[in-house]
DNA sequence: AATGAATGAGAATTCATTCAT
DNA sequence: AATGAATGAATTCTCATTCAT
């Protein structure tokens, strides 16, 4: 890694977590040079303009997240398996990350230009992973076929982001994984096959 | 309703339409006067600042939003049956408000002070409803105890803010009313008492 | 006096409350009016404008201090009996007037407009009083003719502003008549024909 | 001295002349900034706020005043020789920085909040020089007793800043320093022990 | 590449004054 | 005469961005 990325790491970085402090909005340039310690101007060096930053962010970090995620889920076989991993995987990471869940989820996810970014083919990715899995969850047979895949996923991510949101604007006082056993089961349940014995 | 309220109504009004096109940040009092067809100054006759009018928005809309709730669930038993219409409510009336939708959604649900405003409390109201029929339903027998009532409450919420959500960052090109079976579907099952014939 | 004559006088007090305790430029129309229990709007039916407001208070209330002036002095012979109730006055008034007192002191007597006002002209009536007791001195041989008359008046109200705005600065933490024998002894020193044994 | 330092001379300079005119609270700090030739940011650059621009000036200038104070009364002996040097240059020194003294007069010497700054210390390291040579007049016995020495202070202070303030309010129209012999014989007089000859 | 002083456009807010009622 | 809602000019201050060093 040349000295550039080093640097720009810093700064991105020290951008997570005034970001994280203040919301992007609030954030100013000069409060992030300084916690990374270069100079206002250096910051121009390695981004556009205070946007480019603040869309690098996902970017980067959304990669290592679904690169880590894909080694979590190695070796692990059976829809229901990989959905709870996932599920496991998603509230973990971001408890261990709280600057960059604030980033992600009281930012980016509401950000109206979003959409139009490079950052959102970067959560296409991460996204994209659940719907794989649960395409080979109905391949199987275990994942229901009646309701629309996308719904299916809305459902997944939409219990976990409001899980973590929550938590975020609640000040992170208690474990966020306590809730991991019971959002898992309503998952499995809201996912698996409608019983047809009582159909 | 006297005419001082009237002009109340006409800054919220175009503050949502506003907000909702621009977010609260990059909203300016100015560009609110003007679609109000005031003065700058007569904003501050009403709200005491910018935040002031900011949150003064939910708490009167979010109001609203419960009354008409109510309303449509007079007369309707069964928790399922009050479930579904709730959620049919929800995707209905953001449906119709969608500068609501953006402010609550975008913009009033990831905000860092929320929680400690007289807005929360409205919400409250709101979410509270939520509470009271799942806790019928476990009355009744028909909703799931397996499982803590709040985590039943984020997996309803979670769904249907990350649909709308979506819907709104994608342009509100397809009719969210679309989404109202399949979320509907995946919500019951999820709730339903586990089936013990198939455990 | 008229119901006009009543209110104008509310007002007027209202205002030197106010300045007194805010300054001139940082009081505001609205909170006199509300202080004097008026609209704000009632307050350009008797004044002109803020200026003309402010330059009204000391006209009255220095008429009404010559006034009383002249009837502590009836009945008072000799130059320096004369000067010594006047220094004792013009303590004693503006101690027992602290609002006034700010207002003549901190604010009128440092306008850069005042000199053309008719403010100055009432100011006139009230330093010439001065004047007249020290010809009269002259006259009569005690007060020195070696020095500018003006010179003479110079002193005494310098060094009664002094004392007075000091004390207004200080907080009015003391009795501000504890200077006055002081005073009035360096005053008397001062103004003597010097004594020539000594020359 | 460095760049930065000369810019900051350059607003202080432009601060003084815009204040003089116009009096603290009309001045604004475009207008300033527009007479230093910066921009209007540059000012904060260099200082808090309008407040703290506001009282730099006095802390600067007046230490100047203090050094120059000093040098003039050096090798000159005697209480009263001292006492006529410093009138003179209190005089003298005003007469030639009139932007000063009408910011010295008008402003600060009358500002509600004065005495809880920095200023004020940098003022009684000036009004403390007045005290020293009193007190060493009265070792010398020749300066009287009988009175309280701030009150003897007060008299000299009190006939400057009246004259000076005077000569600022009627546009300097006069040579402020024709008043000097006589402002010196009252004072000498006044401050002379009382000739017991006659008393 | 790195700096950080300088910039100046832009925003929130205040408040004297007006005027329809 | 009295009101007080409405006005909008004016002001302070912030901060992303630039550029000479």
């Amino acid at each position: 890694m040349s000295k550039k990325s080093v640097k720009r790491q810093l700064i991105i970085q020290a951008a997570i977590e005034v970001y994280s402090k203040k919301g992007f909005e609030k954030s100013s340039i000069s409060e992030i040079a300084k916690k990374a310690n270069v100079a206002d101007g250096t910051i121009y060096q390695y981004f556009k303009n205070k946007e480019d930053l603040f869309f690098s962010i996902p970017i980067e970090k959304t990669i290592e997240f679904c690169e880590e995620l894909d080694l979590h889920l190695q070796g692990i076989t059976g829809a229901f398996n990989r959905i709870s991993k996932f599920i496991w995987y998603y509230l973990y990471h971001l408890k261990m990350n709280p600057d960059y869940a604030r980033t992600l989820l009281l930012e980016m996810r509401v950000n109206r230009s979003l959409v139009e970014t490079k950052v959102y083919s970067s959560f296409k990715q991460f996204t994209g992973k659940i719907l794989e899995i649960l395409q080979e969850g109905q391949e199987e047979g275990v994942v229901r076929k009646d309701v629309n895949l996308y719904v299916l996923r809305q459902l997944i991510l939409g219990v976990l982001e409001h899980a973590v949101t929550r938590w975020l604007l609640k000040g992170q006082k208690y474990d966020l994984m306590d809730y991991y056993q019971d959002i898992n089961k309503l998952v499995v349940s809201a996912l698996s096959c409608p019983n047809r014995i009582g159909g």
